[in-house]
DNA sequence: TTATTTGTTTAGAATTGTTCTAAACTGTTG
DNA sequence: CAACAGTTTAGAACAATTCTAAACAAATAA
C-alpha cells in the first residue's frame, strides 16, 4: 500500500521530469527519471557522484555508477545541474544553477548556498584585454569556533 | 664556466632557502632546494606538480614526481604556499600565500592573480551558528571576447 | 670525524575518481 | 511492430595522487 502510493507518485513526478528531461533532448529513460527524481524534487542538494550513487541504489534504483557519471555530466551540459568547485579530489554537482555562492565546512564536507542577496561583489577587476567574464565562484570556507 | 657560475649563484640562493625551510621545520634537502629555487625565485608563481616536475626535469634537476607531491604538500602545510581551487582534475599552487584571488582563463587554463585592491567584498553573509571563516576564494573565469 | 639516528627520496605498487569501450538493451519514430 | 539511434553497463583503462619499504642523506652525538 504504501509501496503502492509510492509508485503512483513516482509516476506522477516523472511526467514532468519527462518534459524536462526531452526539453533538453535528452532522452527520459527510466535511469535518468530515477536520478531525476533525486535531484529535483524541489530542495536544493549537492552531490557528488558517488553520494549520489549511494542514495539511488539505497532507495532501490538498480543503476551502474557509470552511469550516474553520464547523467551529471550531460544534466550539467544541459544546464540543469551546475558543478561546483570545493575540493581538488571530487567533483560536486549542485542542483540550484541560478547564480549563487558557498560555504563550505572544511570540518565535516557540508556546502551550504550563500544566498545571492547576501553577497555581492562591487568593483569587478579590470579583465585582461580581450577578455570577457565567463562565471563568478565564491567559496567562503567555515569551521568550527574552536 | 657557465656550469659553474650557476653553480655558484645557485649556492648563494640555497643559502637563503636553507635558512626558509629550516625556519618551518623542513630539512634542506638537495631536492626540496631545487624545488625552492624555482618557486621562489623572486616572482609570484602558479603550478601543477606536474608543471613543476617537468620544469625541474627540464632544468636538469634528478628528482622525482613523488618528491615533488611531497614537497609541495610539505611547503603547502608549512604556510610557503597556498593551495588553489581551479579545476576538480588538478591541484595547483600558489607562491603567493597572502590574501587574493584569481582569473582563471577557462580557454587556456593559465591563471593570474587579481591584486587585492582590485577587489573587495563587503558585507560577508551571516555564517552558520557556531562557525568561523577559514578563508574566502574568489575565482573569476574568463574567456576569449569573441 | 665517524657513528647513529631520524628524516627524506624514490621506484613502483596501490588507490581513487572518472572516462572509455563495446556489447546488450530500450526509447522513439515511422 | 520494426528499425534506428541513443543509452546503459561491466569492466578495462586512465590520470592524479598517495603509499610502501628499501636505499640514502642530513643532523646529532660521541
Amino acid at each position: 500500500m504504501d509501496k503502492l502510493n509510492t509508485r503512483i507518485d513516482q509516476n506522477d513526478n516523472y511526467q514532468s521530469l519527462t518534459d524536462k528531461l526531452r526539453g533538453v533532448g535528452l532522452r527520459a529513460t527510466r535511469q535518468r527519471l530515477d536520478i531525476g527524481s533525486l535531484l529535483f524534487s524541489g530542495k536544493d542538494r549537492h552531490v557528488t557522484a558517488e553520494s549520489l550513487h549511494d542514495e539511488a541504489v539505497a532507495s532501490g534504483m538498480k543503476i551502474s555508477l557509470a552511469t550516474i557519471y553520464n547523467a551529471l555530466n550531460q544534466f550539467t551540459d544541459a544546464g540543469l545541474l551546475r558543478e561546483v568547485l570545493i575540493d581538488p579530489s571530487r567533483t560536486y554537482f549542485d542542483t540550484n544553477t541560478s547564480s549563487h555562492h558557498h560555504f563550505f565546512n572544511i570540518d565535516n564536507g557540508q556546502l551550504t548556498d550563500i544566498p545571492n542577496e547576501e553577497i555581492n561583489l562591487p568593483g569587478l577587476p579590470k579583465l585582461p584585454e580581450g577578455q570577457i567574464i565567463d562565471g563568478v565562484d565564491i567559496l567562503i570556507r567555515i569551521k568550527p569556533e574552536d
